[in-house]
DNA sequence: AACGACACTGTAAGCGTTTACACAAAAATG
DNA sequence: CATTTTTGTGTAAACGCTTACAGTGTCGTT
């Protein structure tokens, strides 16, 4: 019950194997009967070329390995929608590979997608991730998408997350807000850490000398719900009001956040105000619609997979111009939704 | 700067080829000297075993195809994430192909999978995806989830929707609910009209004669959105009241559902009562939280792919028993939150 | 009538692996 | 010691495909 190869559909529409191949491939240099034969021949016993043959022949796989930290959520949804999206209109398949808590899982499966990918699209926030670059093999065309793998850049496109947090706060301080507090990422993310350096600093600049209290959560839903509760059971029990602003580090944790106050009875935006990360496709149907920090989540999938395409043609073609340097920087830009639309916001 | 081969590294490590492919894959009758030198070879060379001809020579590529209609929102980042799991854990690569707008794109697809996977997990709930069956290269282990793809189906995994969408009617009435309304998925999704049929059915048998209004969305939290203003707007202009309860048939519409009413000032679940479908993640963390039907959408992704592998296992070793009729079906169980819990259930 | 140009077609080499088989050397057995 | 067995290694044949090259036959041209 194996598949029919192409010597099968060669010998039943009664031509060599070549004709049969060209006639397969759309080559014109075939006559239009030949090409009737065979393609009657191939759909009679359903034949499949066979894709590891043609690669190896071919040296080209058309297909580009995706590897992600995890799936989980619309983030990541997006990200692949729009590496899926681009790669589609450009005939090229996908592997994909999510799920690495770390990276030595990340590790291993850049190991396994080696011989099997034309080029690899890595997304590796890790705080460590520089150690990705020793093990990725250095003749595939490669771009990173927000994340942190020293030299080899060939291309990367990533986030100023800094600036993030700092706009996130600068906006909260205009809503008025006098107190603020953050909910943050893992500290293994490097992401996390930049937004998190953000918020610290222009909450510093903006008001010099407050303790600004941070709960360090894990890009969830159920985390940033943990958050918020933290807040509330420490403000009262230390009898001290509620931060007047929160900047939580993704949309999804803000989504939690905004369940933990509605439950604890706290309004949003007018006692607390919220800003999150992402824009996601959520954010706007949260409850409130959550101010954020637009990123264009489905255009990081699709520019990361666009630089790809470019940087194997490139290698393709020149040969070995390795062009460095070739680094997008995508400043988030504020969505300004009720979630933190302040009755009062300073003259 | 292409990779180096296997013969490359046999050179460096001055053995045969033949030693080289045995130490480099763990094969125990290589002396631990020549291990040592390949290995040694191996990594200096940065050697990278060509997937391709390895798939060729073993007739076998580790790789699942993995055919899925759209990849928007949370409900197929939980599908894909399952069976990326349940993947990883087997040592099996993901094709994966998305963004399929009906069953011309999705056959392109599986054409072009055909010949660089084991195996196919497809989903495509189009009502006419029984054409998807006569292009599917029949020799290969298919698996299906919530499809509709005819005889072929050596494995399946459905969800019971029209059963679905009666438990989301009772429980409406139960809850007290007077009178219905519905928010349907696309015509020509499958599963949608599933679940419209049940959503009618058992209104009728609940309410005789009376006519409930179905507006047709298209799974996006967008076209929840429009489909409660749509109802809002009927109300007001023909004067009656607000449908007591909603049916909407999947999450992501009822997210926007939600917004809709609240921006109307419509409380739910106390003027209108809400019920959606899948319970995504996100269901949890809704405004107010959002009663719905779970189907447990990770464990359709991992289940399908075990079913897969079964499969798999099944055809590579007795042969040829096609072991038809292997039909899981999930019956969807209700999940009572918020947005449904109306103040005075009847006695 | 002879010739080159052209349109097709077939033969065969190779792509990078794995692995059956043959073989040599070393170890165990009589 | 002369064997058999074990252990490790190399040779070479596939795997299914593309494509350079070498035909073959058909024309149009001189």
């Amino acid at each position: 019950m194996k598949g029919a190869t192409l010597k099968d559909v060669a010998r039943e529409a009664d031509v060599s194997i070549a004709s049969a191949s060209r006639a397969i491939n759309g080559l014109d240099n075939v006559a239009e009967e030949v090409r009737r034969r065979v393609l009657e021949a191939a759909s009679k016993l359903r034949y499949v070329p066979h894709g590891g043959a043609r690669s190896l022949v071919m040296a080209r796989t058309n297909t580009i390995g995706v590897l992600l930290p995890d799936i989980y959520g619309e983030f990541f949804s997006e990200i692949i929608r729009g590496v899926d999206v681009a790669a589609r209109a450009r005939g090229l398949h996908l592997l994909v590979s999510g799920s690495h808590g770390d990276i030595n899982e990340a590790v291993t499966a850049v190991r396994a997608m080696g011989g099997r990918v034309d080029g690899l699209l890595v997304m590796s926030p890790f705080v460590d991730s520089q150690d990705l670059a020793a093990v990725l093999p250095l003749n595939l065309p490669l771009v990173t998408i927000a994340s942190r793998i020293g030299k080899v850049e060939q291309g990367s496109i990533s986030i100023d997350n800094f600036g993030g947090g700092v706009k996130a706060v600068e906006h909260l301080i205009d809503q008025g807000c006098k107190t603020l507090a953050h909910i943050s990422g893992p500290p293994s993310n490097f992401e996390a850490q930049e937004r998190r350096r953000g918020f610290l600093e222009a909450a510093e600049k903006a008001l010099p000398g407050v303790e600004h209290s941070v709960f360090e959560g894990d890009f969830t839903e159920e985390s940033g719900y943990r958050g918020a509760k933290a807040f509330l059971a420490a403000c009262a029990q230390s009898g001290e009001p509620m931060p007047e602003g929160i900047f939580v580090a993704n949309d999804m944790m803000a989504v939690g956040c905004l369940l933990a106050l509605r439950e604890a009875g706290k309004a949003v935006p007018d006692e607390v105000a919220l800003v999150g990360f992402d824009d996601i496709p959520i954010a706007r149907f949260a409850s409130p619609p959550l101010s954020t920090l637009r990123v264009g989540v489905f255009d990081l999938g699709r520019r990361g997979l666009e630089l790809l395409v470019d940087a194997m043609e490139r290698d393709h073609a020149e040969g070995e111009l390795p062009e460095s340097g070739e680094g997008v920087i995508v400043s988030p830009e504020l969505v300004f939704r009720d979630s933190s639309r302040r009755r009062a916001p300073p003259a």
